[in-house]
DNA sequence: TCATTATGCAACTAAAAAGTTGCGTATTTG
DNA sequence: CAAATACGCAACTTTTTAGTTGCATAATGA
């Protein structure tokens, strides 16, 4: 429970990519990001009308994935299309491929170390 | 706002892949996570030192994320020690590349459809 | 035009999550 | 043994999140 004053480094990380697993963890939110994942936009209501909760619910829903960069709005007419929008997907991909690397790094260090059989 | 009574079909998919996401959709518990990812397991003290929030804040987000089975734990002396769990990281990439897949594979269609010019 | 459809905004409730504090109990260690 | 360390449990407060309801407005279509 110490820290000098401010802790500004995020070993070398400068972006927080809990926002987008928060996003994303959510039933309906992944429900619907999953859906969409199919390339065709839809709009507020057509989404709203498997999920069994108010279209107001379900617009919630969608503006966190929005402000996540997961879905992206336009509007069309009267209504109000979300589609798809990979690069942030792209981006967790990425984070946890990393971790799952930094992991692997260290299995393979361990492994090392065992049969050069310094214990 | 229409449904069959139930919805027991995820749409061919059994899983549910949000608890894992939420599990890293908060700040502390993804750095908590990203940090073990270096092999090296870790009392709840040790983890504590680096958080700026007490102890008891800690040992409930390492309980979500050992609920989550993305660490494991395993009590030595008087220390509880935290490590990294693989398995459900290596799930969670699955799914999200699955789910880029059938983006890509969306895109794909798309584009032999324009080719072909069936508009 | 008039009813319908699709949406937005705001206020609200309810429930879950995040975090704290106090206290009790093992386990080390000097 | 006595102090310090590491932890668990339970109760509590605070903040966020999820979801609802009511009402207003823009766009469509018969």
């Amino acid at each position: 429970m110490q820290k000098p004053e401010k802790n500004t480094d995020n070993g070398d990380q400068d972006r927080d990519f809990s926002v987008l697993f928060a996003a994303l963890g959510d039933p309906t939110r992944l429900a619907i990001f999953d859906r969409l994942a199919d390339g065709r936009p839809r709009s507020i209501s057509a989404l709203s009308d498997d999920a069994d909760m108010t279209r107001q619910a379900v617009t919630k829903h969608l503006r966190v994935l929005e402000a996540a960069g997961l879905v992206q709005n336009h509007r069309v007419g009267r209504e109000s299309q979300y589609a798809f929008c990979p690069d942030q997907l792209a981006e967790a991909r990425a984070y946890l491929d990393q971790v799952a690397g930094r992991w692997e790094s260290a299995l393979m260090r361990l492994k090392t170390f065992v049969e050069d059989g310094e214990a």
